[in-house]
DNA sequence: GATGAATGAGACTTCATTCAT
DNA sequence: GATGAATGAAGTCTCATTCAT
């Protein structure tokens, strides 16, 4: 493993764990067994790794989409299966997620990627919506604000997953709670 | 209004617009148009200011939960109004509100405090669901996994209020969203 | 009591108790009950009422070395009267003593009491000396060098009995041991 | 020498100059020619600075101690020597005795050194008056009473010899004091 | 005389960033 | 590439003193 990517994998466990401001580049530097000086030989600042990890980010999430996408093009990809295949994206990039749920208040362009999430989801949401419908399987609801509800709910779940786990997972449930509001 | 109030009424503004670590209190005197030894005559700290500004939300809340459970009493409270009231709560208090959804990965208080609203909340939906299955309203669900759904839906339709303007306005729709599923 | 001798007492108490420093004006009026900005009415700064204690402690001491040298006039004063009428003088002026002591390296006012009370008793004592060796009672030793060891020692129980009360008392043994060592 | 030196060496110089409230780490910083941030890259806090130079003292005293010690062991060591080597050791260690004199009212470990020193001391002076009084060289004196008076006298001298520097030397005087007191 | 809110200088401390080695 | 000591701006907080009421 390179310097680069111990520095960016320690990073993401701190700021993870405690928040970007407590992460700082001394600590960082300590538990990443390196020194403070390191870091500036391969990020232009602390903001600098932030952009790596949600850049990595949004690549992955770029994947979950394209993959979406490419079921919606043959007309056979369910609500369900956005949900569930949502939620192992998430699952997958727990760490990085977090991240972003707790800086896009603090930074710009964690704000940015956090827009590209919503209106992605929102717009898949929307398509496989108006094919449920198509299909007959799905009511006659108004698609645009019901594809917003449904993003709405799995960001509720995501955020509710990752920062309570004490709150019982509903996942599963929350799955069968918009097939019983929107399905024939 | 008093200098207190002032300097209450101007950290919400700047806590709530910048977060509570760029909300100084340089530029909290300055705004304020006091000195910065002035609030620490009225706080003894800036972690201080915050807990008022989250007391107060607590008591807000509690106004709102103890108006529900007056309903619940005699029966006659949907989830519906429910929902509306929280909106309502929520669009009374909204600066507080980002607030509290903006430091509670910062500040156990306020982490206690946002505990507090969901547990309240997820017991009021419990109560909820109950009495509308024994009525013969809603449908033969889980209702303790059912509440929590619906807190999480009302949570995400908050932050996405008060976090994404620019994100279309759900709430009548997710109340009807919720209606769907739950009503016979 | 006057405003202006509560104030006295109250900061006497404090500055004995918690040193110059860490009895701010604040503390000072709050124990006092009286505003902050009262104390400015009758001193003109935290330091002029150290000045005014120290004063009043002048004048004390000046009482006291005012009889010793009556006593030495008609030259019946004994070393041993000499401690025990300091004893008597600190025990009575035990507070203004511990803060003399406690601010001599901090004030200069202070340091020229401290000196005036070590120039005074070092005076009184070689008097005493000189008459002790003329009467035959006292052996024939160095008189300033044993004024100046007999004031150390003095200066040494006055501070260890007011510092340290767990050490045992030994003012008593010290004037026995001071005898030994002068007395014929 | 090292900038951890540097500092200490300064701080030394500072505090015992003027006192440890006086000596501002702004004040240390451009005196010892660094940055302030630098003294906290090499102490936890400005008090860190003090148990440092407090440390060091205790360190030097414990050899003190211990050399006396085995003199005691060989039964040789009388009370001169006791007090001469002291007042070497004080020699050798005169600003870092200044400092603790100057802060046992300030500070916890200071006072608690301080306290070291005090039990140490009296301890020494009690076996070295029993051993001399077994010898048949020292009178039959209270032995703990008189090791505590030369103890007093002891401090009395050092503070005296490190405070007031017009006041003079006696110390040499003050032991042929005690012989005088105390041998037969 | 008395009040107490307000002040502002200055204390201690943190931390992202730089740079000589 | 790597180090880690040094920096200095900026943060939170304290406290003697002032002043309008």
């Amino acid at each position: 493993m390179k310097t680069k990517d111990i520095i960016l994998a320690t990073a993401k466990e701190m700021i993870s764990e405690v928040g970007f401001h407590k992460a700082t580049t001394a600590n960082l530097a300590k538990k990443a067994n390196i020194s403070e000086g390191t870091i500036y030989r391969h990020f232009e600042s602390k903001e600098d790794i932030l952009l790596h990890i949600l850049d990595a980010l949004e690549e992955q999430f770029s994947y979950y989409i394209e993959a979406i996408r490419k079921k919606l093009d043959v007309k056979d990809c369910s609500l369900e299966e956005i949900m569930t295949d949502y939620f192992s994206f998430v699952e997958a990039n727990e760490v990085d997620m977090k991240i972003m749920l707790s800086t896009y208040g603090l930074l710009d362009s964690s704000k940015r990627l956090m827009a590209v999430f919503l209106k992605n989801l929102e717009l898949i949401l929307e398509e496989s919506l108006r094919h449920g419908i198509e299909r007959g399987e799905i009511k006659d609801v108004d698609v645009e604000r019901n594809a917003t509800v449904v993003m709405t709910i799995i960001f509720g779940l995501t955020r509710m997953h990752l920062y309570w786990p004490d709150v019982r997972d509903v996942r599963e449930e929350a799955i069968e709670f918009c097939r019983r509001s929107l399905m024939k």
